[in-house]
DNA sequence: GGGCAATTGGAAACCTTTATCATCTTATTA
DNA sequence: TAATAAGATGATAAAGGTTTCCAATTGCCC
């Protein structure tokens, strides 16, 4: 609750009204800016804290944040999406296949690899997915013991 | 039906028992072997050749198909799976957002970047997933029009 | 060919996500 | 500030894809 000035200026640019829940979700992801959550985790954190918001309504939420540009949407192959603080600079993911960790990079020239394949192909590109699926260190650790 | 024989030593080479609709299900990924298909898919194509299979078994020989490397799986973003052939080269794609077509591709400077990525992150790559999304030159025409 | 283990298929269950709709809230206007 | 219209919420139902259950069937080894 503390900078919900910006939040509120956020949503109302954004033409969105400026309501209880959409207060409470925004504020949350700015706590776990570094988290990737999905619908089910923004239900159970906030019911955690006391608070019991439908989930049609999360659902509602995200979707409206990531039009807005205030979210990002990932599918990490798990079936369900994840979604997380869209800071503005792009980057891709690799994720731990043992314990879930998400560790983010960014790639100039992977990047402009893949504008140059697309346009080689006939492609406009809108977006673009780039995963990778490891072992992170402490698991490989793990595994040695 | 033509290819029988090594259809039947790939099978038995993983330990699955050849069966009807393992064979079929395999048959039909070879004919549609430039196709990204999914279960239902699947499912259709054999019931309008009349060859009906429960879809509780296409999916089970899906899984299996993968999991023996028979198969690969993907996710683009449709909310189901695709299957397609593993030609045993790898490539990534690129989808089409409006009509669905989707564009293999294979860039080995992006794949040496990746590794060096997971690498400097301390991951050990077990997979990795590049998915682009565009408009395809035929949907631009479209627009135009 | 007989017998056991693996496989199949229909139905039910499951999981994530979306739609429905009556109720409630925000924002606006007087 | 009160009335009002437009929009948001939430409980429930439903949808869509996938998995599980279990009884009936089939492949495979002797």
């Amino acid at each position: 609750m503390e900078n919900n000035f910006s939040n509120i200026a956020q949503l109302k640019d954004n033409g969105l009204k400026v309501t209880g829940p959409r207060l409470k979700i925004l504020d949350l992801f700015e706590t776990y800016a570094e988290e990737h959550l999905s619908a089910e985790d923004v239900y159970r954190i906030l019911l955690d804290e006391g608070i019991e918001i439908g989930v049609a309504t999360i659902y509602r939420v995200l979707t409206q944040f990531e039009q807005a540009g205030i979210l990002l949407r990932h599918h990490f192959e798990t079936g369900k999406a994840v979604y997380e603080l869209n800071k503005g600079d792009h980057h891709d993911h690799i994720v731990c296949v043992k314990c879930g960790k998400v560790t983010e990079f960014h790639n100039e020239e992977i990047e402009n690899l893949q504008d140059k394949i697309a346009e080689e192909n006939g492609y406009k590109v809108v977006d673009h997915a780039l995963y990778m699926y490891g072992v992170c260190e402490e698991c490989q650790q793990k595994r040695k013991r």
